[in-house]
DNA sequence: GTTAGCACTCTCAAGTGATGAGTGCTAACT
DNA sequence: AGTTAGCACTCATCACTTGAGAGTGCTAAC
């Protein structure tokens, strides 16, 4: 059977109403709402080989027809109104993202909040993977008599300090010292390489200070291996769930947000599958609490590397033009801000 | 009217009964699930008086009596168990923290989830306040050409770091000037005070720096007066709150769970009133959305000053004493925790 | 190929009545 | 005087019925 363009129209209809109303739509009112020059029997025909063909269902007999999961799917891949962003929206997000935030897990917060806001859905933002990043500089600096505070810069920038026992015995002098042994030999290096290669050499260079050293070591150790910490998960409007009727069920409710407080598997949701922008529909996610559920994600990037992703979440019968826009649009915007940020 | 022994008898019988079952209780059930050795009959006269004290009340004309805000409040001081932990809860408690975490974020995200755990009820934990610091002093790292990291120190240890541009024509021995001068001059200051009287000073010293000057003043006002920036909250167990009976009605979930995400007023709910546990029974609380709950909450302490609150928040017809007795014994164990780490 | 007509199905809301829990009151009992 | 049995009354709840409304599929006519 094929897909004429009466069929389009129709599927396209039912998809838009029900999208609009959450109810399903049955023949008659398709007649009286679209203009489609028919009358609802022959609708009703229609009706019943989209059915066949799997793109509509019944809820039960003598209800309207709602979309299919594959229905959803021929209306994103070919009947929707391509994504578009609104003036409005535009300027929302300009005037909210113009604001100055200097820290990045701010920024990613209030990206989340803003793209909950526009689209009256959840939002999820993985925060950016802090990276395995290798040994860039060291630095310590006097903090009290007996301590000091041990910097330390990644190579990828990210700086991250700690406070130091010495002993009384060390002078500045010293502490120069061990920091450009430390700068000379570990640039650039993972500590495993390190703790393999180089330790017995740096050991050999400053024999007395092999306690400040393995201090040190210990410390490097859990600054650098911080990959095993997972990216951070941000999620933004999950009340706004609350307000979609296929939520009025409080069970649902709570099934849903036992899975919000999981963050590996609200990871998989917006785990991006292909470049740019993904939409997965119902049952295509893995997840079986959101069978009923749709995702819109997309990465975001700095200076051209993927380092998170961008999603929301609502439930199947969503606005997919209008959130397809806002969650792409945001994803550049974000990514501008970043890059930004950091030249 | 006098509350005799048996008046009590009957309110702590429905009181206690209330709290386990989470439905009106009648005289007849009362006389024969707690043997007070006399009929439903009197234990209806009792109860009319009861209700007439203003400690009962009875949600409709044919339905039993549940405990107004004043018999709870009546129960606690007078008639509840004193609180005493279990030992099972104890071993829980202990084991939980005595892993070694180091961050004191997440002693406290832990505290939460321990404590929402322990009484399957919400946790809000207010978190340590950061205090407002003074200027201890700043120091510049070399980065990438055109960049350093600026690194303060607060008076009270806690160190932040910033990329900041410099100009190429800048110096090593330039900005160590410059951070030798903001070193001598704001010492224990606050930005405020430099803004007023040091900053020309500072630019005479330095005039040629006076870009960077700029820049690192801004920084600075927004680190040290990160005071605005309020304590944070954290809460645990919040889907806790879907399991109790009186949060089957979808509406509350909504009002409820839009409280949470509002910090200002959870932090009113467990603002502690007085030294030690504190008891907020139903109205007594001023946030009309928890007029249905209490909130049990006491102060926790560093080196004996009080740094912060531990509370639970439960519907009204909560185990008094159990969960007096946990937050009584985390509140302990989360000051001896963070006073130890501190040492 | 399209449409009108019609019997049929199913949900939903409103109404009904039985049931049961619980009360307050009265009068009898100890 | 306090306690209890008995009884009429109230009210929520549940199961059941019923009617209305929406929608369908089928058939026959256009």
């Amino acid at each position: 059977m094929e897909m004429d363009e009466r069929k389009k129209k129709i599927l396209r209809a039912i998809v838009q109403d029900y999208i609009a109303t959450a109810e399903p739509i049955g023949s008659r009112t398709i007649a009286r709402k679209f203009d489609l020059g028919v009358s609802p029997a022959t609708i009703r025909n229609e009706m019943a080989d989209l059915e066949e063909l799997g793109l509509i269902e019944q809820p039960h007999t003598s209800a309207g027809r709602i979309p299919s999961d594959s229905g959803y799917r021929y209306f994103v891949d070919c009947l929707m109104d391509p994504p578009r962003i609104t003036d409005e929206e535009k300027q929302v997000i300009e005037r909210e993202t113009t604001k100055r935030i200097s820290e990045i897990q701010e920024v990613i917060a209030h990206t989340s909040k803003l793209l909950s806001h526009l689209t009256s859905l959840t939002s999820i933002i993985l925060g950016p993977h802090k990276g395995k990043s290798a040994f860039g500089q060291m630095h310590f600096l006097p903090y009290q008599p007996g301590q000091a505070i041990m910097v330390i810069i990644k190579e990828n920038g990210v700086v991250d300090n700690h406070i130091v026992d010495i002993g009384d015995a060390i002078t500045a002098e010293d502490l120069q010292h061990v920091a450009n042994v430390f700068n000379n030999k570990m640039k650039g290096q993972s500590v495993d390489q390190v703790k393999k290669n180089l330790l017995h050499q740096i050991y050999g260079e400053l024999a007395r200070q092999r306690r400040l050293i393995d201090n040190a070591m210990e410390l490097l150790s859990t600054i650098l291996d911080e990959v095993e910490q997972p990216e951070k998960i941000y999620l933004g409007g999950t009340l706004n769930m609350l307000n979609q009727p296929e939520f009025k069920d409080l069970e649902k409710v709570k099934t849903l947000f036992k899975v919000f407080e999981e963050d590996e598997r609200i990871k998989k949701l917006v785990q991006p599958t292909q470049e740019g922008l993904n939409v997965t529909i119902g049952g295509e996610n893995t997840l079986k609490e959101f069978q009923d559920c749709s995702v819109i994600s997309a990465t975001y990037r700095v200076n051209g590397e993927t380092i998170g992703a961008i999603g929301v979440l609502g439930p199947t019968r969503m606005d997919y033009s209008k959130v397809m826009a806002v969650v792409d649009y945001m994803t550049r915007s974000l990514t501008e801000i970043l890059t930004r940020r950091r030249r």
